[in-house]
DNA sequence: GGGAATGTTCACTA
DNA sequence: CTAGTGAACATTCC
């Protein structure tokens, strides 16, 4: 269920656990979870699908791949992968990878890649994509995390077909004033997506994904797997141009 | 009940 | 060595 929106939508909230004490750690995850014990969380921090969990010398961070969850306080019959326990409050995560850094979040993470923080530097990620994606398809561009942290299948998706922007384009046909347009849609979108959740309206609002006629003209929606990415794409090939 | 899904990693093959 | 494929994941939703 997350993409970079639902991960910020759990960092949210969680704020109330920040400066308590780690009672416990657990779950089957096989990191070592001992040094956490005892400390003090400083921070919750978030890099695009990640929940980073912040204490003073390390991090760990949490990924809920495609199938993960978070409950505050309420257990499920199967067991955490991993838990943080604080007194009688606990933070349970289920199928969730986690890792261990040493350092600071900033140390391991560019923020300026992240679609969803004020870091984010369009600049950047649009010189990026000029000097060394132009051969690619800027919808597989789209989905690396590397240079669009948070971005996930329904971002791209709605993202491109607000910009009019066929997926299988290369980003170097691309002419610049498209591409930025692109970059604002997909900060724009993905703020509009943490705002949907809180009314669990995401997937009902969508202009294309998971629809089978685009709103706007009413004809077919095409929908495959393009380009390299296994993922289902939703195009409207009238609304939205090829650039080869 | 079955298939598909907002994701990523890792083993395996060519 | 690289690139592609497919499975796996204490799942969940229609």
């Amino acid at each position: 269920m997350p993409e970079g929106p639902s991960i910020l939508f759990l960092k949210n909230k969680l704020q109330r656990f920040k400066g308590k004490t780690v009672s416990e750690a657990s779950g089957y995850v096989e990191m070592d979870k001992s040094e956490i014990v005892n400390l003090k969380l400083i921070d919750i921090e978030t890099y695009g699908k990640n929940l980073l969990f912040v204490f003073k010398d390390f991090f760990v961070s949490v990924h809920l791949g495609l199938f993960g969850s978070m409950l505050v306080n309420k257990r499920k019959k199967v067991n955490a992968s991993f838990a943080l326990h604080f007194g009688e409050s606990e933070i349970n995560f289920y199928v969730a990878k986690t890792k261990f850094y040493k350092g600071k979040p900033n140390d391991h993470f560019n923020f300026k890649t992240d679609v969803l923080k004020p870091e984010f530097d369009e600049d950047f990620v649009l010189n990026e994509l000029q000097t060394n994606q132009g051969d690619k398809m800027i919808g597989d561009v789209l989905m690396d995390q590397n240079i669009f942290a948070g971005v996930g299948n329904i971002i791209r998706i709605e993202s491109l077909y607000h910009a009019k922007i066929h997926p299988d384009s290369l980003v170097k046909s691309i002419p610049e004033k498209k591409l930025i347009f692109l970059l604002k849609m997909v900060v724009d979108y993905s703020e509009e997506f943490l705002n949907l959740l809180k009314t669990d309206k995401v997937k009902e609002t969508a202009m294309i994904y998971g629809k089978m006629i685009c709103p706007k003209d009413k004809s077919e929606l095409f929908i495959e797997e393009l380009g390299k990415i296994k993922r289902k794409t939703y195009v409207c090939l009238k609304c939205q141009k090829l650039y080869k």
